[in-house]
DNA sequence: TGCACAGTGTGCAACTTTGCACGGTGTGCA
DNA sequence: TGCACACCGTGCAAAGTTGCACACTGTGCA
């Protein structure tokens, strides 16, 4: 009943804190302009301690909780068995998009920063590798099949990351006028389809 | 008649000689063992110069030959113009995949390099984004649309690298086994599909 | 031929990223 | 309660990455 324990607690608001100070120093004086020391020394710790809790600036901005927690794993066991695995993850992954909501202002922040910054835009594909082998983890469990083994997994993680990916700074760049959700559901409907030829009319 | 003059010419033979030299060294001693400043004295440069073509370790050994030559540009327009395109994405990429064949010792060693360290696997992925961008162009062209409006080329060159890159490191895993463009094929045929649920028996 | 210019190669400095070693403090166990 | 252990925060050093300024040399033009 202690809960997750002192040490554990003290480490997450050092987190926190450092996540929450990137995203503020970067607001305000724009990505590149901020040095992993001037947040440090905002969320009170040293230089050193930053690359304890983060591998990099980017991820500190773009993945201030953390990669492995398992939360798309436990979404996608909540779906219907009976839902073929991409429209599981589709569910799944909107509820994610919706989870981010909460804090839409903070979102809005993160991507606006990012869209400043064509670098960034690079290095945050890398972040999101681990999610993906996250992603094909539990599909693989769902499936019951092998990652190593299978192609199936991992290729469909790979192909949720990068509409993920392409929705999220489609989004931003279009000022988040159409809705998130909607606009990852257009993109996954497509997949669905196969990617077919779009029509000539639009 | 004077061809790409001299300047040029000398541009790239230094560029060739890094890309070289980098996968000389990082073959022999490890991919991390192996620092700039070797590969810049092996290739008869400054430190400095190595940056001046490359702006990354990675991409010297990934991209021996730079991003934007527009191969992909070109093979995707030499395709029937009644293939949807997908279908014509897969000839065009099938065909590149046939020509780094000409130099199959090369791009073994490369990716035999790139298996034997997780971490270089991330960053290639950041390389590989350049080329994605090539590729929504030559697409939206294919397609008549507007790579800032609409989502299609965007989405789909995104997809297609995603399992370009999914295909290289299980091929490279598998040890080269099966032929790299059927395992490719097969990526594609399940996006073509829309991505079906795997039949359980396997 | 001679000149102005643009593109390479280079050195320097700042910053990011990573491996290693050390000290202090929660945590689990006797 | 007291002890051993593991983990977090820290300092240091080496390597990767980038912007800036400068020298040299093809290139294009008078």
């Amino acid at each position: 009943m202690t809960g997750p324990g002192l040490r554990e607690r003290k480490k997450q608001d050092t987190r926190t804190a450092l996540a929450a100070a990137t995203l503020r120093l970067a607001a305000e004086h724009g990505w590149s302009a901020v040095t992993v020391e001037q947040i440090a020394a905002e969320a009170g710790v040293s230089y050193r301690t930053f690359f304890n809790h983060f591998s990099s600036k980017e991820e500190a901005l773009l993945q201030p909780r953390g990669a492995g927690t398992g939360r798309f794993a436990v979404l996608l066991a909540e779906q219907d068995p009976a839902l073929p695995p991409l429209a599981a993850a589709r569910t799944a992954l909107r509820a994610e998009l919706a989870t981010l909501d909460d804090d839409r202002e903070a979102w809005r922040q993160r991507l606006s920063v990012l869209a400043a910054e064509p670098t960034l835009l690079a290095r945050a594909v890398e972040v999101g590798t681990a999610n993906e082998r996250e992603m094909a983890g539990a599909l693989a469990q769902r499936t019951g099949q092998d990652v190593q083994r299978d192609l199936y997994p991992t290729l469909l993680a790979a192909v949720l990351g990068a509409a993920l990916r392409v929705t999220l700074v489609r989004w931003q760049c279009a000022g988040g006028s159409p809705d998130l959700p909607d606009q990852f559901d257009e993109a996954l409907s497509l997949l669905a389809a196969g990617l077919p030829a779009p029509s000539r009319d639009h």
